[in-house]
RNA sequence: GCACUCGUAGCUCAAUUGGAUAGAGCAUCUGACUACGGAUCAGAAGGUUAGGGGUUCGACUCCCUUCGAGUGCACCA
């Protein structure tokens, strides 16, 4: 069996030491555990200042008092050393040996048994009128991998996208595209679909803002030049066509969508992300309406004199919402408020994490709250993973400036990126073509990917498309590189996994240190859950990287001076440290090679 | 104006959730047995954690306040 809190032994030690020693009963919550700073000795460090109330003396002499007990009563505690309210604690070697053996070689070893619990993730959640950019991928990127780290913690789990594909925006690019299109396609034009699309949004901005200047010199005023601009009337007139259901219009629409979702489909298969449930706009876009009637029979909306109806979240600390307007349309948050409910009808599950970014944070505020008013028994397992915006030294990305950063360039430029860093390193010339195209992926998306999760999703995020991502230090390429040099190692030495174990009973202190990286794994995956934070799993891949090459760099395997037991040893470490490796990047989405 | 979020080395990020002398990478400088793979490793330098006040054994972390940045505050989505 895999034990997922090995230090727990320790826990349940100092509770009794307590009981023992100062008569009183404190909770496991009541004690502070925490890995033991390189610079002193011992592995496992218990604070000991909360206790000296209740022993009434010195946090040196409470920590030795402790301390004594543990070492009396566990023989796995080998020596203690006090520093102030600090009781640092060293734990045998066969101890950390075993750990190794029975607990982290296992392949089992960080996947939790399954909770019985369902969990949605919605992200990525495009508009169907133009082409990715990199707040998308970042978006995608987290998604995705808060999905995989659920699914590591035993959750099940359903990755959704809610597909924005109607409204005025859509057709915007389809009345410039009926205008000034010439019934270009994606095959005539040998352009990506979405891009085809993104293409005539940007023209019919820039047709749009011709007419208004027009108007204006006129004399109409800027506001009014807006309104009234036919460009404008025209596609809020195809919107209503829409809405009726034009053939003409839905058929064109039909087309246009089409091409987009191809385009979107090469984009995420390249990003290596995928979706277990699509939901469309153009389905969900009348719900809510009557989930809006329930909430008003319960008194949780108010309707006003001119229809609309509203609900009052100023106790809340909040304004008065709108959720039915005065010609019994729904807007933006019945729509959600009707979503969340499909999907809650639909798959039943415990939590619905949204992928979303920070701007919308008031938005679900309040659709959290409507929902909980309206005594949804779910209400409370949902949550709003908000993430900061990506933005440029210039500011933010503005689409109709052209200073977006494209999804599909910069993932191309990343690749043509590894391939330079590649080559001038010379080392994979053996390669055939389609393996190197592959490597260049891998690498040119470990680096982009790394370099988006390893910060915390709720700050913002500067990108600086002068300054290319680094492919050395804090970066996805240096873990890539530490698992393919371990690779290399085993290869050579003909290692396969699950080889019996040694006799070595003595540690060394960068051997100790690595193992006590790698035990740490479960501990990372259930953190970053609970965050719903990559970031974790990608700081704590990094120091485990770091740790290993720290050791890869001192302590020879393969050469003749190393004894066999311990040059077995220390190939069942490595091969444990090139799993967890694997693992952890893949919990970020990111492949490790064999050889780079 | 009101609300929310953020502010840590020149730059990009950490800090075991209130614990020890605030740690990494990049950039700068110095070094590594003729490389079990140098996309590596060792070292130097770099800090009043935006400023001020408070809470306590202890504060980057919690509270108040000032400053700065971002976002939101539509019968748009």
């Amino acid at each position: 069996m895999i034990n997922f809190a090995p230090m727990d032994f320790i826990v349940d030690a100092a509770i009794r030491a307590v009981k023992a020693l100062y008569n009183t009963d404190i909770n496991a919550t009541d004690i502070t555990l925490q890995q033991t700073r390189k610079e002193f000795e011992g592995q496992v460090t218990i604070v000991t200042f909360p206790f000296v109330k209740l022993s009434r003396k010195s946090p040196e002499q409470t920590g030795t008092e402790i301390g004594e007990f543990l070492l009396n009563e566990l023989a796995d505690v080998s020596a203690f050393n006090v520093i102030k309210g600090f009781l640092n604690i060293s734990i045998s070697d066969e101890y950390w040996i075993g750990q190794l053996y029975n607990q982290i070689a296992r392949p089992e070893f960080g996947v939790y048994p399954p909770k019985d619990e369902k969990v949605m993730v919605e992200y990525s959640s495009p508009n169907t009128n133009k082409p990715l950019h990199l707040g998308h991928i970042r978006n995608n990127l987290l998604g995705y991998s808060v999905a995989e780290i659920l699914k590591a913690n035993g959750y099940e789990v359903i990755k959704a996208n809610l597909v924005n594909d109607r409204g005025i925006h859509i057709c915007k690019s389809m009345l410039a595209w009926q205008l000034f299109g010439n019934g270009e396609t994606p095959e005539s034009s040998g352009l990506k679909g979405d891009h085809l699309v993104g293409k005539y949004y940007v023209v019919f901005d820039k047709e749009y803002k011709k007419q208004i200047d027009e108007l204006k010199a006129l004399g109409q005023t800027e506001e009014e030049a807006k309104k009234n601009a036919p460009l404008i009337i025209q596609a809020q007139q195809m919107l209503e066509q829409w809405e009726a259901g034009d053939v003409a219009v839905i058929d064109l629409w039909k087309t246009m969508n089409s091409w987009v979702y191809a385009g979107f489909a090469e984009t995420y298969k390249k990003l290596g992300v995928d979706f277990d449930q699509y939901y469309y706009e153009s389905d969900t876009y009348l719900l809510g309406k009557d989930i809006i009637d329930e909430g008003l029979a319960k008194s949780v909306f108010f309707k006003k004199e001119d229809g609309s109806v509203w609900i009052d979240l100023t106790a809340e600390g909040l304004d008065q919402k709108l959720v039915l307007r005065s010609n019994g349309t729904s807007v933006y948050i019945t729509q959600d408020v009707g979503t969340a409910q499909l999907k809650y009808s639909q798959y039943h599950m415990d939590k619905s994490i949204y992928v979303v970014g920070n701007e919308q944070d008031y938005h679900f505020k309040v659709l959290f709250l409507i929902l909980k008013k309206l005594g949804k028994s779910w209400a409370p397992g949902l949550f709003h993973l908000s993430y900061g915006m990506v933005d440029l030294p210039s500011g933010k990305m503005k689409s109709r400036e052209g200073t977006v950063v494209d999804a599909d360039d910069l993932m191309e430029e990343m690749e043509q990126t590894a391939k330079t860093h590649t080559e001038a390193l010379g080392k994979v010339n053996s390669f055939g073509e389609t393996e190197k195209e592959q490597l260049y992926h891998t690498i040119g998306m470990g680096a982009l990917k790394y370099f988006l999760l390893k910060v915390e999703p709720k700050k913002r995020l500067l990108f600086d498309p002068a300054e290319s991502i680094d492919f050395q230090g804090h970066t996805g390429p240096f873990i890539q590189y530490t698992h393919a040099r371990i690779r290399s190692v085993l290869n050579k030495a003909g290692y396969t996994s699950g080889e019996a174990s040694t006799d070595i009973k003595q540690l060394d202190a960068l051997e100790r240190e690595l193992i006590l990286a790698l035990n740490q794994f479960p501990e990372a995956i259930m953190q970053a859950a609970r965050d719903y934070s990559p970031a974790v799993i990608a700081n704590y891949v990094y120091e485990l990287a770091k740790t290993y090459n720290k050791f890869y760099q001192d302590k020879a395997i393969l050469k003749d001076e190393v004894p066999a037991d311990v040059r077995q040893f220390r190939l069942t470490l490595s091969a444990a440290a090139a799993k967890i490796i694997k693992r952890s990047m893949s919990l970020l989405g990111i492949m490790v090679p064999e050889r780079m």
